[in-house]
DNA sequence: AACCATCACAACCGCCCCATA
DNA sequence: ATATGGGGCGGTTGTGATGGT
């Protein structure tokens, strides 16, 4: 029984006629009630699979396929670097975009900044950078191992160079092994300590450069208003307790174009 | 033209919270 | 008090498009 039930739902792309029964619910009952739309037999989705697809897809005023302005995206990272990966948060400063274009623009721009990354060191061996997406869980975040292990290493380098990297975190001193799941993106595997040096160069300008400007404390834009109210708390946050909301950082004062920047420089000869 | 890498996007999954029975 | 289902959210994966070699 629960087999065939299952066996029911469907998944995969949307055609247009289920798009057209998802809308006529909404425009009767409004965006609620989703998993009726299945128990009534007018699709054979997931309550669900429907909320998403109204949410990210069909919702009037969306900015499908559209992409981020520059405005958008310096208030994305900004955002993202006083909420944490709150993407649905983000999501009500930037009208007309949901929580899924955030998310994937971040991913995307995390990805190509780990390529950069990854193309600026030495690929052939110092590298810890995994240029598959972790799969695994097994990963700490960027800004307590990588960075900081960046941090010591130029301390111990060059005692002038430290105020270049902000990126001191309070998850090194709360650790916390919710937080440490966080930000995979770069797939720093755990059980690899090595320390990502950027090859061995650490006095190459071209590292400080993609780190941003050596002065952290000036935020870099000014924030927008939210375009609807946010909720006030939001109704919950995973993983996160208040103090690492706002060390959830990891593009923390890195400028908006910084990746145009770095692929340019990385570009020409 | 063929191949490959990268990007952008859509959709699903799993976890969690909350309302309600 | 607690079991359960619905819904919200972040993470992840799959795929088509695009651009470079």
């Amino acid at each position: 029984m629960e087999a065939t039930k299952k066996e029911d739902i469907k998944k995969g792309p949307w055609k247009a006629e289920e798009d057209e029964v998802l809308i006529n619910h909404v425009k009767r009952y409004g965006p609620r009630d989703w998993s009726s739309i299945r128990s009534k037999g007018l699709l054979q989705r997931t309550g669900k699979s429907c909320r998403l697809r109204w949410v990210n897809k069909l919702r009037p005023n969306l900015k499908n396929g559209c992409k981020f302005s520059a405005d958008e995206e310096k208030t994305v990272i900004d955002l993202q670097s006083q909420f944490g990966n709150k993407w649905a948060r983000i999501a009500t400063y930037l009208p007309g975009r949901t929580d899924n274009d955030v998310k994937n623009f971040w991913s995307s721009r995390l990805k190509r900044l780990a390529r950069i990354l990854h193309n600026s060191s030495d690929a052939s061996s110092s590298s810890c950078f995994d240029p598959k997406p972790n799969k695994g869980k097994n990963v700490k975040p960027i800004q307590s191992q990588s960075f900081g292990l960046v941090e010591e290493e130029t301390r111990a380098s060059s005692a002038t160079t430290s105020k270049i990297l902000p990126y001191s975190s309070p998850l090194s001193d709360q650790v916390d092994d919710e937080a440490l799941i966080r930000s995979p993106e770069l797939g720093i595997k755990l059980e690899n300590h090595q320390p990502f040096t950027f090859g061995t160069d650490l006095d190459d300008p071209f590292f400080y450069d993609i780190l941003g400007p050596a002065d952290s404390s000036e935020p870099l834009f000014g924030l927008p208003q939210p375009f609807f109210e946010p909720s006030p708390a939001p109704r919950r946050f995973r993983h996160v307790s208040k103090d690492d909301e706002e060390s959830d950082v990891f593009l923390h004062d890195f400028p908006a174009d910084m990746f145009d920047q770095v692929d340019d420089q990385t570009r020409s000869p």
